[in-house]
DNA sequence: AATGAATGAGGTTTCATTCAT
DNA sequence: CATGAATGAAACCTCATTCAT
């Protein structure tokens, strides 16, 4: 694999064989499982050598952090988007379950690779600053509580009733996995939509006791 | 260690050293994150030979397959009983939930387990038979699909919620492992409960819209 | 290659394991020169898996210490005790040498290693602690010193007079590496000792100039 | 990096380049030790691509022996022809010694090279071509060989005597690189060209016995 | 002539599993 | 039954060398 000399059409080469082992990896992940591969299966499925891997990602490790940051920076960028709006907080609740759905829909083979980088944040608790899931909670945060202060919503611990939101999102996304033939994806948003914000929305509990 | 020679007493015996090594493994699961140990390591934690371990065990897999079953297995008993037992549907639901967040209040250890267990479920849709969670999710939809027949909750697709439910406790467990003080586990329990029985509650939609 | 089980023959039989691959090295240093060798030569060489070299020596670096240590550590005590005996200071020196010559007599594999590890204690200047060779140094300056204050010797920088009896000491026995047919260490002894003797002793200096 | 055209000047352009690389290389040793260096770091350190390292020099260890062999062949001149010249033989022992610490003071940098240098032709007795350091021995050799006819020096074996002198002058050298504040280096020669012409001087001996 | 991306053999180390005692 | 020394496949990573541009 030879590499054109001038300096424009060579960055863009660099960026194609990141791209490339970057496909590699997520398709050896979906199949195997995080951590289920080696960097000689990484070469071999990306067809290069070990050694240019290496050339590219400073480590293994590296390596993961790299195609995890770039999987995940473009729905992140969406959702945040949408937090920020100035959209309703209802408003905001739907288009931010829709929009988790629409891009799964469309990056199908990620769904597995997230999923485990969720499970791994949740499981280590790792160094501070790279939680980046505990960011996206403090915003959907923010959005509950501006809803609740505006009596959209009613009174309620906000962040654990994100968490409730962002897991049960993706529980509905996973289970499309299992189905042979899924339903079209935006029933399954509608259905978690109007469960959650039913759930949430102003008026007189429900709830009648404990344990 | 020396092993009595009667049968009686050489299956307990038995049953004591599996219980050692199962005990081993779940406290540097706890430490290290599942996969995150060595047989040297279980060896040495349980105060047994390594080879011992393979008398009991086929392999690696087939230990942590067996301490994955022993640690979930009353867990999984006690919330078949509930969904099996003659309460009214939302009771079911509430004991549902209640009762996980009460078992893992008691064995915080087995909170990564249980993830683990998770995710390998959902990621490689293993063999068939060994999908526990499928079975779960089965039968809270049999519930939720009785209180809808029963007028309690409205029409929804219960598989759909059902997973919504399952993943959402499991949410909140794992929010609660973030907090330095969480608070008590009977009020994040309640807060589930009332989110998600008002959100399927019978009842007109609040839902208005949508992309 | 099977282990006896009781614990004395056990013990016995590790010594024996670790001699074997100590031996394996020596073998290779002295083919490939210190570094020149790898962890699949070494268990070829010793007739042992590679793993098993790592149930003996925490890694590569560690073996070569204890290669090192082992090796050197028969010498250095014999010297050490000549040093610290009741000998004239004449005595010492000649006893000193004399015991070199003996030993790279006995172990000429060795020789090689042994100058590799004074060569890069001189390189390297390592980690303070580890350096015998200064030691050593140490000790016969101090000899050197006695002799001086006892009229044996004449005044001089003892440290650096040190310096020049052992390097030239190693010099001969080097020397006597490259000769088909060297003479018997005993006279090569011999000269050195007379050179040296000679030009410590106390006298009227001959050196008549300088640059 | 622009190469001029005509032949002179390309000439001398390799010249420079060749130069510039083995500073690079001289650099790279005195920091990290022999052989403790790759091939992109050379390259780096010489501000040139790694590529055209393998232009000017066949490969890694002919370009260690390229530097080897300009870093040492001034001093190996300069050695010669003191021992060539018509000064008297003790003149001759005096002035090779002391060429020795002047050129080491120069060239500080290069004295770990040399010390490898020796290091390498002591262990591996390689194709004998190679070996500057039996030539120099053996020319040290007939001068005090010459010494001894002339009456200057007593009767002694001149080749061990000779390795005797090599060895101790740069055991002397190396010594002064440990010392923080090292003394003048005139006066470390002149201790060692003391004790040698004493040790080798005509008269009568002082050694009183053996083992 | 100069470049530097690509290569891939080979290095050290780990660890699940076996088996003679 | 219990042991734990031995195994060796396989993992991650390095780096001297090549060759299209």
């Amino acid at each position: 694999m030879k590499v054109p000399k001038d300096s424009k059409r060579r960055e863009l080469w660099n960026r194609i064989t990141q791209q490339t082992i970057h496909e590699a990896v997520v398709r050896l992940v979906t199949r195997n499982g995080y951590q289920g591969f080696t960097m000689d299966q990484v070469a071999e499925e990306a067809g290069v050598a070990k050694g240019t891997l290496y050339l590219y990602f400073k480590s293994k490790e590296a390596l993961l952090e790299s195609v995890k940051e770039s999987s995940l920076q473009p729905l992140r960028k969406e959702l945040t988007d949408i937090l920020d709006s100035d959209r309703s907080c209802r408003g905001k609740v739907e288009e931010f379950v829709v929009r988790q759905f629409a891009y799964f829909d469309e990056h199908g083979d990620l769904i597995r690779f997230l999923l485990e980088e969720r499970r791994l944040a949740q499981l280590h608790r790792k160094r501070q600053g790279d939680n980046r899931y505990k960011e996206m909670l403090s915003k959907v945060s923010s959005v509950l509580e501006a809803g609740m202060n505006g009596g959209e919503f009613r009174a309620m611990d906000v962040r654990k009733v994100s968490a409730i939101l962002m897991e049960a999102s993706i529980a509905v996304i996973v289970q499309r996995l299992w189905d042979k033939a899924p339903s079209p994806w935006k029933d399954d948003a509608r259905i978690l939509i109007e469960v959650f914000l039913r759930g949430i929305a102003a008026g007189p509990s429900v709830y009648k006791g404990g344990t």
